[in-house]
RNA sequence: GUCCCCUUCGUCUAGUGGUCCAGGACCCUGCCCUUUCACGGCAGUAACAGGGGUUCGAACCCCCUAGGGGACGCCA
């Protein structure tokens, strides 16, 4: 049997370093059995999906080196790879399991769920919603369906306790009981999948054999099981990573920390270093090494070499690393070149030229004013100029930390402004 | 709150019953190199969460407690 593995990014915003992060694993993983990898992009939520974002997300993860064997954008036996383009495939599983008796339809409002888990909450209830929960008397039904009222497609789930058994292969068993387990949406009022079903399916039509994902899904793994027991299929090996962390060891966060691999590629840092760094996020080398390619990871890799705490994502060993590949790995002319590629050209000095046109008196005087150019912050704002012609090179890297978050509309937090004030600035949310 | 996962230096980790009074790396400190700052070299500080077992022997196996995290959505 040949080992299939993927990652299935959601394409709602900036690709994200948890992304690079689980793909690197399913990637050293596939290759290291001498399978396959594939990108799956999970597009089922209509409101938060954008082009832009897939098209990020490619470019970041091809950036990194992160290559794929079948995706939307190289096609592959198993396509479409977008699950958009999906929906019918969904739909048609989802009646099966109707005509089955393994699914339901259901009418409830979001007011009334509302009510329901208020109502459960206050009773100090802590158990899931039950498909006997939800079902609405037959009449009921019958007017609302004939009212046109939308309605969503649940699954059946044991409406009795008992335990339902998870084996993950670095975990071991896992035991959750049936009663936290709710009649999961399976198919959305608006026509398209939710995760779980979409997920089931897809892997098992695209032959997916491994299932490395982080550990924010064990708890809907019994959901998955009971699908594929339905459907009759096969289920992969389930296998959860440990989440990436903030310093303050919550789930990695943007609140936090720059969790875009944008900027970390804006900053300056090279592929092969982030890549490097986030192999060593709970795994390490036979030998310890600590700087290694991907192709050096790939060929060592043995999942059993995950160690389970979550790792907090510090930027210092990074810096350091990627001082290393700088210093070690690259000729003059390959680290010319790289400056050249990344911020060196003359796409990035018409750019800036305007900003720093007016404030200069002599050519050199560009210097100090391009230093910030490539300290990693694009666009540049007019006050960012002053402050750098103030002379508060020192608060350099403080200030491009809050920028970037300003320039990318981010929400500011009491951190960023904290950074912002050491830089003399206070940020206000621009546009 | 309920359920689940996790727990070795501040951080990333090695360690799968004896070779560990716990090794490496980042950070920090000191020294050397150097016209400066780095780089590099050398040295140092610093950890098995706590308590019970099992065993001749436990960082490693079991139990309890504590702490941290995650999940409880018509988001993934």
């Amino acid at each position: 049997m040949t080992v299939r593995t993927r990652v299935a990014p959601s394409p709602t915003g900036d690709p994200h370093v948890g992304t690079a992060y689980i793909a690197l694993f399913n990637l050293c993983f596939a290759r290291a059995h001498g399978g396959q990898f594939l990108l799956r992009i999970e597009d089922t939520d209509q409101a938060r999906s954008t082009a832009e974002s897939e098209q990020a997300i490619l470019d970041s993860l091809r950036w990194l080196g992160l290559d794929w064997d079948e995706g939307p954008d190289v096609g592959g036996d198993c396509g479409p790879y977008r699950q958009s383009e999906r929906s019918a495939i969904y739909r048609e599983r989802a009646e099966q399991l109707v005509a089955e008796g393994k699914a339901f339809y259901c009418y409830r409002t979001p007011e009334e769920l509302d009510a329901l888990r208020e109502a459960r909450r206050e009773a100090g209830d802590s158990s899931a919603l039950k498909p006997s929960d939800l079902m609405l008397p037959e009449a009921e039904v019958a007017r609302r369906r004939d009212a046109g009222e939308p309605c969503v497609i649940r699954m059946m789930v044991p409406e009795e306790g008992g335990s339902c058994v998870i084996d993950d292969l670095l975990r071991g068993r896992i035991e959750l009981d049936w009663s936290m387990v709710d009649a999961q949406i399976l198919l959305k009022s608006d026509g398209l999948p939710t995760y779980h079903l979409a997920n089931v399916v897809d892997d098992h039509l695209m032959g997916i054999t491994h299932v490395l994902r982080g550990e924010e899904w064990i708890n809907s793994a019994p959901k998955h099981k009971l699908l594929y027991d339905y459907f009759g299929w096969e289920m992969p090996v389930l296998c959860h990573l440990p989440l990436l962390r903030n310093p303050d060891k919550s789930k990695l966060s943007k609140r936090k920390n720059p969790t875009s691999i944008l900027y970390y590629q804006r900053m300056g840092y090279l592929p092969e270093a982030l890549l490097n760094y986030l192999g060593r996020m709970g795994w390490s080398m036979p030998d310890e090494r600590e700087k290694f390619s991907l192709a050096e990871m790939q060929a060592s890799f043995d999942i059993q070499r995950v160690s389970l705490g979550g790792p907090i994502f510090d930027v210092e060993k990074l810096n350091w690393l990627n001082g290393q590949w700088i210093r070690d790995d690259l000729s003059e002319q390959e680290l010319a070149d790289r400056l050249v590629h990344w911020a060196f050209n003359r796409e990035f000095l018409m750019a800036v030229l305007p900003h720093a046109r007016q404030r200069m008196e002599t050519l050199s005087d560009f210097a100090p004013l391009a230093a910030f150019l490539v300290s990693g912050v694009l666009p540049i704002s007019e006050q960012s100029f002053d402050s750098v012609k103030a002379g508060r090179e020192d608060t350099l890297r403080n200030l491009q930390f809050a920028l970037w978050r300003l320039e990318n509309q981010r929400s500011w937090n009491r951190d960023s402004v904290e950074r912002c004030e050491v830089a003399g600035r206070r940020p206000e949310p621009e546009r």
